[in-house]
DNA sequence: AGCCTCTTCTTGAATGTTAAACAAAAGCGC
DNA sequence: GCGCTTTTGTTTAACATTCAAGAAGAGGCT
């Protein structure tokens, strides 16, 4: 007779010591990155890394603004995370919100022309910052399957059909 | 005459298409992996990633302890942030602190036999989660490309001469 | 010893995040 | 229209993180 057979008695399958040392270096990689631009910007943005990312959205987007749901996509953060920044931004005068005419449920985030002003004075330290950590290490080879790399591991995790068409684009 | 020509006033290098698919690439796949992970760990462990991670240094450091300053940097983390952290493993009962003999300022965070236990019941999920993530999605070349390109990032932006050798280290 | 500086760790307040609950409107089926 | 479900966005409270400040001991120098 054979014990043990079942999927959930079964030992599970360990990480290999190479495996083990690949996930510590993406946590340390991550943790300090993270850390590293949050604290960049802080200083010379006064927000965080995730709030910065926002407005940079914002300025890509036609009319600069973009629905809440949309913007929480994009950033993949939550609605209720969103909310919370958007509201600390207003504060700020970095961006405003505005009623969506055809839904009456819907708001936009648009930015200000503040808000603009701050991206642009704030946007090559923090370009020079990412180039400093991560695209000056890299030769071009790694930064090709960094980037495979990255798009996988992405891909896996969005919540299925997530980008699923929005009526209001388009 | 050549204008434009200091440091400070050239026109930033901004990263080209490629790069910026790179970055938002790693932005997602991070941002989504560390949710991810934070809510199986939360949900399974009650606890987020990052403390799970405490107790995992904690198990494998001789006699199950470590000092505060060495368990911080280890994690890459401030001695602040785990302050707060230990005192809330403490009310869990998976951490106690204990005097350091030789130091009297020094604490040593100890994984307790609860604190063992959880580890041992929520590993495997954890494990199961990571291959999920990571490992099962990525060929053994995009693996190792992948750890490389980790390593030089965390080495590029640890704090200079971190893990320089701590008395207390032997 | 005394004095100074650095290290270790903690604290408290401000800020940010999460999870659950909620209101309001939209969409769908009848 | 009417009912039911889904979507949108916000709110509250609990929790986590950051930042600046501080207590207490260690280490070095004279």
């Amino acid at each position: 007779m054979v014990y043990m057979n079942t999927a959930s008695a079964e030992e599970p399958r360990w990480l290999t010591d190479e495996e083990q040392r690949i996930w510590r270096a993406y946590m340390h990689a991550t943790t300090l990155l993270e850390d590293h631009l949050d604290r960049q910007l802080q200083r010379d943005a006064g927000m965080p890394h995730i709030y910065y990312g926002l407005l940079v959205q914002l300025a890509e987007a036609p009319r600069r603004r973009l629905r809440m749901t949309e913007l929480a996509m994009n950033a993949k953060i939550t609605r209720s995370r969103l909310s919370h920044a958007i509201a600390r931004l207003e504060k700020n005068g970095w961006v405003r919100r505005e009623d969506c005419p055809s839904d009456k449920r819907g708001q936009f985030a648009v930015l200000t022309e503040e808000g603009h002003e701050v991206l642009g004075r704030t946007a090559p330290g923090h370009v020079a910052a990412v180039r400093q950590a991560l695209f000056d290490r890299l030769t071009a080879e790694q930064q090709k399957a960094f980037g495979e790399a990255m798009r996988v591991i992405a891909e896996g995790l969005q919540p299925k059909d997530a980008g699923a068409d929005l009526p209001w684009l388009r």
